[in-house]
Order: structure tokens, then sequence, then C-alpha cells
DNA sequence: CTTCATGATACCTTTTATGCATCAAAAACT
DNA sequence: AGTTTTTGATGCATAAAAGGTATCATGAAG
């Protein structure tokens, strides 16, 4: 025979009355019922919970032990079937977000904040990432949902713009452009680039390059960081200038000159992006409170 | 029908086999056996744990998360079997200690640390408290063993020496009896005094009045501080001088001198001291852990 | 000295769990 | 293409566990 649930429950409720009638009867079942119960459990604890008699029961040391370590199985069992159920109905459950620094630098946070308010039990997992990264491991299901650089057009995944930037060019204080207000892209053909790594960074330069092209020169990458912090670091200590978006800026410490560049129409797109079939409960919900967005 | 422990042990081998069959061979049962479990699981819980067909087998979100609980729950309920085992044999347990300033600057750190490394299953719980306080509290149960100024005879409990110490008169730097090197106790006997209150510290006074009363004098207590590190400190800021013992004033910060008194010749005992009857097993270990010190 | 309340035991019934035989469907093999 | 093997599910009979009723022994209260 071994240890259930069954025994812990009528044991606990023993410990609350310490008369086997009283208990008996709270747990609707007969009296020799539980002195049997009881009886079974110290059997095969090979222990003596209570000592009992005519007058009295009361715990013994062994006895308060397995009370109280009894009430945290009893409590974590019930837990964990409402978890359970909070789960399988969508109520709770972990969501893996990817994100890009110019993601989080502006829609995202606002983005998660209502979406935790709307659903409080789905726990959102950030995971940084670039665009490339992010659509691998989308495809190898490590991630529920991607923002990323668009426009990305994969087959199997659905995608919708989150976030548009302007793009602005940022150069260090005491540069030669540093007291225009605004530039044109040909005022940079000359310049040092700083920017991030071709491979990682390639959703970017797709949408970067074919501008400058357009305005007669391809940008000339001196040096590269990891992220966007990196790139700002390098432009503030003097290393060349870069583009990115005016949110970002907006991290920056000091020592830097956003400029506006009139002849950039095109905007940058950040996009959410999912696989088309088979969601999971809580990426199903991210996708129609993205949805609803439109709406309001 | 409820949810019992075996449940969630079969779930948790269908988990790490994802096979019907195998899971049923590990658990010696036949596979309808399990399947029948997992299904009144499931019905239970009103939830689909696992996605079936005849090729794969495999954990749906809720799964997971009921086999994260499951897992905890089965911990926790081997972990109680055993600590309950453990302590109706005496090797798990908590033990209540009370104990004296007098105490703790002496034996008890060394005689703890030696029982813990004995019996290191048995939680040492310190109640710091004086003698008279100890008492009470072993008499009401709150107590397993009292370390207390002695010497103590209590109807229903044994007790023990455990620490003798020679008393010592401590006087601020700059007093009129700081040059000195020692002292007898009539030196004292126009002194102001630095002590306890009456009420708690009474165990003290009996041993140390008749002294004075031998020596001519009544011992004026002009402050009273709850603690002998707050009695140092009036002494050490001029309020008077104190008698108290040398490993008290070792836990002094300064501007304080020792004085031997040569014409005490009494020591002062501490003794633990402990129910006759009816001992917890804790409790049983340490009497037998001190009577074993005297073989040594 | 009786009455009452307690926990334990004996005996029987109901409920639950299990094993065996078997099925339908898909995969693997010939 | 056809056969064999493997998978999880189901029907039915059996074994084991849990429960109920009646009753006992013991100590407390009246």
């Amino acid at each position: 025979m071994k240890i259930g649930l069954r025994h812990i429950r009528y044991f606990l409720v023993l410990v609350e009355e310490l008369n086997f009638r009283r208990a008996s009867e709270h747990l609707h079942i007969s009296q020799p019922a539980l002195t049997r119960t009881i009886q079974h459990l110290e059997a095969e604890l090979q222990v003596t919970l209570f000592e009992r008699s005519q007058n009295f029961v009361r715990l013994t040391d062994a006895g308060r032990a397995f009370r109280d370590g009894g009430r945290r199985v009893v409590n974590g069992m019930e837990a964990t079937i409402d978890l359970t159920r909070r789960v399988s109905i969508g109520e709770a459950g972990a969501l893996r977000v990817g994100y890009t620094d110019f993601a989080i630098a502006d829609a995202l946070p606002e983005l998660l904040k209502r979406f935790h308010q709307k659903h409080p039990g789905i726990t959102v997992r950030p995971h940084h990432g670039v665009t490339t990264s992010q659509l691998q491991e989308l495809r190898d299901d490590k991630l529920d949902i991607g923002f990323v650089t668009g426009p990305v057009r994969q087959p199997g995944f659905q995608s919708r713009v989150v976030q548009t930037d302007r793009p602005i060019c940022i150069v260090p204080e005491g540069h030669r452009l540093a007291s225009r207000t605004s530039i044109v892209l040909a005022d940079l053909a000359d310049e040092d680039f700083v920017h991030g790594p071709a491979d990682a960074w390639a959703h970017f330069y797709d949408y970067l390059f074919p501008l400058c092209r357009r305005a007669g020169f391809q940008p000339r990458i001196v040096q590269e960081a990891f992220n966007s912090v990196g790139i700002l670091g390098l432009v503030s200590c003097g290393m060349g200038i870069t583009i990115l978006t005016e949110s970002i800026y907006d991290f920056a410490t000091g020592g830097l000159v956003p400029l506006p560049i009139r002849d950039i129409s095109d905007v940058m797109v950040t996009e959410a992006i999912w696989a088309s079939e088979n969601l999971r409960l809580p990426t199903q919900h991210f996708v129609d409170f993205l949805e609803q967005l439109d709406k309001k």
C-alpha cells in the first residue's frame, strides 16, 4: 500500500479537530474509516503520528513534521491543478517575445505593458536578438512572436507593422555637420560610418544601402558595434557618424547631435511576426491583441 | 473520483518515456491500466495533457505546467516522508535552548557547535532569557533546555553544571582603582554599582549579595541596564563600577579595566537544566551529549 | 454504579485499479 | 502490394482498496 493524497487530506483534518468522530463527520465518512486510514498511514510511514487515548488525541513531534510538510504538498497540488487548468484555457502561460534594438526603444514597452494588463496571467519572456536570429528562432519554435526590422516575408508566417521610424543621422559634437539643422544623404558621402556587423544587421542594411546608392554613394563602414548603444558610444567618441532612428537617439547620454535627413521619405518599419498556424494560446491572445489595436 | 499521488507518479513516468507501453513496463503495470489512469487524470482536470497518435505522444502546454507542478509535489512528498521518519527516530528535529548572557559569552557556543557536529539534523533554536524567565518557560514547555545561573533546584527538573566563572570587578579607565592590579571586596564598599534589574537578575544577586555582606557592605546600585552589554556600556561612561565574569569582559570594546577580586573564592556556576521525564528525542540526545562530555 | 463519549475491531459492500484479450490505425518490413 | 509490428484505446472479469454498520473496551462524568 502506498501513501496517497487522500491519507494526507484525512490526516490534516484530524490534525485540526484532534477528534476522530468530529474529523470523520467533517470528511463525510464514518469514524472507523478514518481510524483505519490513519492506521494505514502510520504503518506505511512506520511512524506514530498521534498519541491517542480515550481522553485526548495529540500530535507527536513527527506528526508535526508531517503536518507541515503535508500542508505544503496539498497546497502545492491545489496550486498545480489550478495553474494547469488556467494554462489549458490560455489564462496563464508564457509568451516568448523576440525584439530588436529598434523595437525595444519605441513601441514595444508600451505594447507589452498593455498586453500584460489584459492578460496578467501570461508571463512575457523577452529574447533580445537581431532580425535574422529571430527568424531562425521562430522557425525552430524557440520563439512565439518576433519584433523584427521589416519588411519580412517568411513562408508559413504572418506579420503586421507595429512601428515606423524616420531615420536620422547622428554625429558627435564638434563634427563639421554638427551645426547644421538638417542634411541630405549626399552630405554623408565621404563620412566614416559606425554600424553593426553586416550579417546580423542585414535587414537594416537592406533598407539603408539602396537609399545611399540612390544618393550616389556607398557608405564606408569603419567600425562595428554589437548593438545600438555600442554604435552610439563609438559615434560619441568620434569614430564616425551613423544613421539610426530618433527613438534610439533618445537613449543616448550626451555628446551627440541628431540631424534630420531631408531626402529620405521611406520609413523604416518594425513588424511583429508569428506562425500562421497552430498557435499556442498565449500567442493567439497576443495576435488578437495586436488586431484589436486597429479597432481602437 | 479524485486526483491522487498515483496519478501524478504515473503521469511523470509517461512524461519521461512519452510512450504508453514503455512507461507501463517501467511502472510494472499493464499498458491499458496506464491509459485508463491518464484518461481519468485528464477527465478530473478537464484538461488534455498529451497530444496522442499512433506515432507520437507529446505534452501540451498545460501538460508541461502539470509536469513542473507535479514534480514539485512528488519531491515535496518524498522529502516530507523522509523528514517525518527522521524526526520520529530523533535524527531530525528542533531543540529549544535558553541561555543567559553568562552562558553565551563562554561555554555555550562551543557546546552547541559540537552538538551540531554530532546531530546535524537537529536545529537548535536559541532563546535568550534571564534565569527566572527560562525556568518559567521550561515549566510551560516552551523550552527544552535552559542554560541558567545556578544553583537552581526546581521540582521535576534535573540540572548539571556546565560552566564556572570567577567574578571580576570592572571599572572605567581613570577610576581611582583603575591602576590597581587586584582588589578585595571591601575596596568597593563606597562605590556606585551598575547592574541589571533586581527581578530579572535575581539569581545573580543571590550569588553576589551574600559575598558583599560578608565583606561588610551592601552594594549601592545606582543604574540598571537590561543586559551585560548595557551594563558594560554604562560602566565605560563612568556611571559606576560592576562585578561580572571575565568572559563577559572579553566582549567589551574598550575604556574598561578588569580587576581580579582576591577574597572571592566561590565561583559562579552556570547550569544546564531540563525536565527529568518525558523528554523529546532531541532533548534526550542533548542530555546524553552532556553526559558524554564527562567521559572524555 | 450507570451513562456517555472515545477510539479500535470485525464483517460485509461498494468503489477503484488492474490484467487479459482484443481492436483500429499507422509504420516498418518483405 | 501485402504482411507484420507497433501504437494507444476499449470491453470484461478480477483483485485490491476504501467505506459503512454494528459492536467492543476503556476511561470520564454524572
